[in-house]
Formats: C-alpha cells, sequence, structure tokens
DNA sequence: CATAGTAAACGTCAAAAAGACGCTTTATTT
DNA sequence: AAATAAAGCGTCTTTTTGACGTTTACTATG
C-alpha cells in the first residue's frame, strides 16, 4: 500500500531575541539550501525561520519546543502560538528546486506558527552546526516562502502582547536596569517615553523588586539593579479585567 | 495507487451571539449525529462547534467563512482565527461509533479554530436544516470531542480582546443605548460596572455617536440610541500604543 | 388627570494616574 | 580636582478613575 500525503504540517518558529547592548530586537534565521532535482545542493541568497514537521505523536506545542531547542540548546523559553498559516499555495517556489529538508515540498503545507522570547546573548550560535544568524527585526534579510509575513504578524502579536503582560521580562537578563526596561519598550514599540516619568511608573510597581546590587564595569555611574517578581505578579492579577476601550 | 491522508485538516468555528434581551453570551452547537459500522445512524446526546475540512484550494479564513454561511446565511461577521489544535489524539471517542460526517475520524484531525461574533437575533435559526442551537456560555451542553477547551479557550481570548478593542460593538444592534453596551459588558466579562462612571466614560468617546433616536416600546423612560461610528475610532487610533503593564 | 414607580440621565468631590519638565546626585574619566 | 554624563529625585498640572447622591422623564395605574 502506498501511503500519500496530501498534507504536511510543521510548526515554524520564529525566535526572537533582545539584546541589551544593541538595544535591538532581533530574530533568529537560517540560511536556506536547496538541492536541484539531480541533487547537487544550490545555497539560495534568502533565509527562513527554523521549522520542522510535526511528528506523528508530537503535540504542537512539543512540536514547537522541540524545533527550539534542536537549534539553540533551550528549553523553558516563552512560547506563544500567535497562527496557523495555510493559504494553499504557500510554499510555492522555484520549480526545479526542492528545499533539502522538505521532500513534501509541493504539497500544501499548513505551518503552526509560534513565537519565541529570549535573551540574544542566551544563545550560543557557535557551537550550532546550522547556518543561523541574528537579524534586527528592523533589517531583515530577503526572507524564503511566506516567512517575512509570519515574522511581521509575530511581531505585530508581540507589541500588543508587550502592552497587556510583563513579556518583556522574559527579553531581559534576570537583573536589570530601569533604563534597560525603558530602551527594550522603545525599541520594540518604536517610540519615546520619558525617563523620569516611566521610572516612577516602574519602580512604584511591587513586582519590580530593587536588589542590593548595582552595576559594574560601567564608564559611568552605576545604576540599581532591579528583578521582576511573577510570583508578585500573579498574585496581584488574578484576574484584573480593566476595561479601557 | 491508493490515496491515503495521514492528516486531516478541518476548521471549527465557535459562533458567539449575543442576546440583548436575555443579556446573555451565547454560543451556536449543534447536535451530534454518530454512524455504528453496519451503517445504523445513532443521535448522540451531546453538542459539536460547526467544522468542516477545509478544502483543496481553500484559504484557511475561506474556509470558516464558508462554514458559518453554511449554517448561518451570514457573510461579512467578525471572524479571528485564534488557536489551532492538533494533539496527536484529540478526536478519539468511542471505538465502534463514527461521526457521520467525518470518515477520517481515525486519522489525526489538526482543526483551526475561529471565533464569529453576531447578535443572536440575526440568526434564523429554522431556516436551517441541521440541529443547530444557542446555549449560554454558562450553560454548556455536554460537549463532543474536545469542543468544550476550544470555546472556552475562544471565550478566553474574546474576554481579553473586549478589552483592547471595540468589539463588543460587533455583538450589539447598530443602534444601542449605553445601558446595552454596559450588560453587555457586564455579562461577558462577569464584573459589575458603576454606570455612571461608565456612562460618562463611554459619552466622552467621540466613535460613540449620539443618534436622534429614543427606544421604543418600553415601558419607562426610553433611552438615548447611540451608534459606533468604526470610521472615527479608526481614525483616533492608527496606531496608538499606551504602555499599561 | 394626577400620581406613583422606575429606569435614564446628570452632577459632585476626592483620589489616583499620567504627562511635562527642572534639578540634583554620583561614579568615572581626564 | 574638575568635567562629564548618565542615574535618579522632585514638583506642578492635567486627566482619568472611583464612589456615590440627585434629578429627570417617561409609562402605568388609580
Amino acid at each position: 500500500m502506498e501511503i500519500k500525503k496530501i498534507l504536511n504540517l510543521s510548526v515554524d518558529c520564529v525566535v526572537f531575541g533582545y539584546d541589551t547592548d544593541t538595544k535591538s530586537l532581533n530574530v533568529l534565521l537560517i540560511k536556506r539550501y536547496l538541492e536541484t532535482k539531480s541533487g547537487d545542493e544550490v545555497l539560495v541568497d534568502d533565509y527562513v525561520l527554523t521549522g520542522y514537521h510535526v511528528y506523528e505523536n508530537e503535540t504542537l506545542d512539543d512540536s514547537a519546543s522541540r524545533v527550539l531547542e534542536e537549534l539553540t540548546g533551550l528549553t523553558n523559553i516563552y512560547k506563544k502560538q500567535f497562527k496557523a498559516f495555510g493559504d494553499p499555495n504557500r510554499l510555492s517556489g522555484p520549480k526545479d528546486l526542492i528545499w533539502i529538508k522538505n521532500e513534501d515540498f509541493n504539497l500544501r503545507t499548513v505551518t503552526i506558527a509560534y513565537y519565541f522570547l529570549l535573551k540574544t546573548e542566551e544563545v550560543d550560535l557557535k557551537k550550532n552546526i546550522s547556518k543561523a544568524k541574528w537579524f534586527s527585526i528592523n533589517e531583515l534579510p530577503e526572507l524564503g516562502f511566506d516567512h517575512e509575513q509570519i515574522i511581521l504578524e509575530a511581531y505585530e502579536d508581540l507589541k500588543i502582547k508587550c502592552l497587556q503582560d510583563p513579556i518583556i521580562f522574559e527579553l531581559l537578563p534576570d537583573k536589570f536596569t530601569i533604563n534597560d526596561v525603558q530602551d527594550a519598550y522603545q525599541s520594540i514599540l518604536g517610540i519615546e517615553i520619558d525617563n523620569r516619568n516611566f521610572r516612577r511608573k516602574l519602580i512604584n510597581k511591587k513586582y519590580i523588586v530593587s536588589l542590593d546590587e548595582k552595576q559594574v564595569g560601567v564608564s559611568k555611574k552605576p545604576a540599581q539593579l532591579y528583578m521582576f517578581s511573577k510570583d508578585i505578579y500573579d498574585k496581584m492579577f488574578q484576574k484584573n479585567y480593566l476595561i479601557s476601550i
């Protein structure tokens, strides 16, 4: 009995990494390989998201976590399933080329897209065999398939989510300064914030905990370090709905 | 060549309808039919969401819209794709029964779940062949498959979305009173709101437009009618991001 | 036709949050 | 020791929110 897939299911991962030094929100992308029908390998000058088939006995969430772990070695990273992409022709490409990792290139492929939030520094790219590279969200390279659209939709979702939940702290180191937080908001949202008002607002949050530590190795006045207490946050907001339409 | 699907793709639609009279948020569900292997039809005492296979040349969005139109006759209804459900065993059920509409019952089925927002009164259930019925979100019947989970996740998403965007007006008639809006929020969010403060706040929004009309046929002082101006709203909020973490 | 009843609609005051902006402090570099 | 530059504090005003008392306008009823 010949088995023929008529549908292919994958996950794609938009890995967001924030870099505190450059104040840049980055996306982790991999160089795309193609091979011709004759089997020669061809390097195509574009990038794609990491993604892979969903295994037979795997949940979608597990699949996304697996893909991330294979690429970065990281587990327990903030993850959000944000949209499914499944246009009938979404993977159409050069007809004589077949994506090396995907023998089902000509099938309809539905992908469940996730995004992850982590610190750029957390990922050790050198130990990776793959041609992974960070790109600023503002300077994306040529992207294969519909991956630019996927990234931009992830970014939109992230921006909105940023304003509702304290996910900014997923992107920042455990110990951060008030200005780190402000910079992250400014960079991600593309806005300017008054430092003095922002400071006051943030310091007054009970879940922003002042540490007995200051920055070291800075060439100006070292700033106070803080941490985010998820415990306190969760206790404060066990369902607080505020109408703000 | 035998063709065997190893994966089944469907959309499921959570149709939310708000009833201004009963102040209840309802979900449209259909009685589930099963048939045994011998071909007898059996009525199972539970309900399911409307959903169907995604056709070969159809986008996911189109598929959801088609399913809604087949059930309700309605088009151009607020629609949101909110999550994909694809656990390997998510459609497991009684082994000797096969869902009448789904010959792929034993396959892994990934469903892209949408919710729709409309007015309960808008749907004429009588002209429907299907056994569709409205249920209050607070009094759901026994549900088949994982559809209770899907509904509850849709509801959670709706509650959050409600607080960000003016989607409440998708659930209300074109002409409504201030109290209608308050009732809808209270019912959907399960909260109490002070009428005088809510009133002030809502009336001050430029996109809440007072009409030259009042309620008719009420046995008390008839209330002023208002409408929601999407035009004005859109002009006001062409990206206003407010940090409120 | 007056009156009672009820929901609609308006108003006030205080507390809290947001916005704008000036000034001081402190560690480091020169 | 002075200069520098970012960190950090303070003040004043405006806006928003929250709590709650009062008035108005329509229908129903006697």
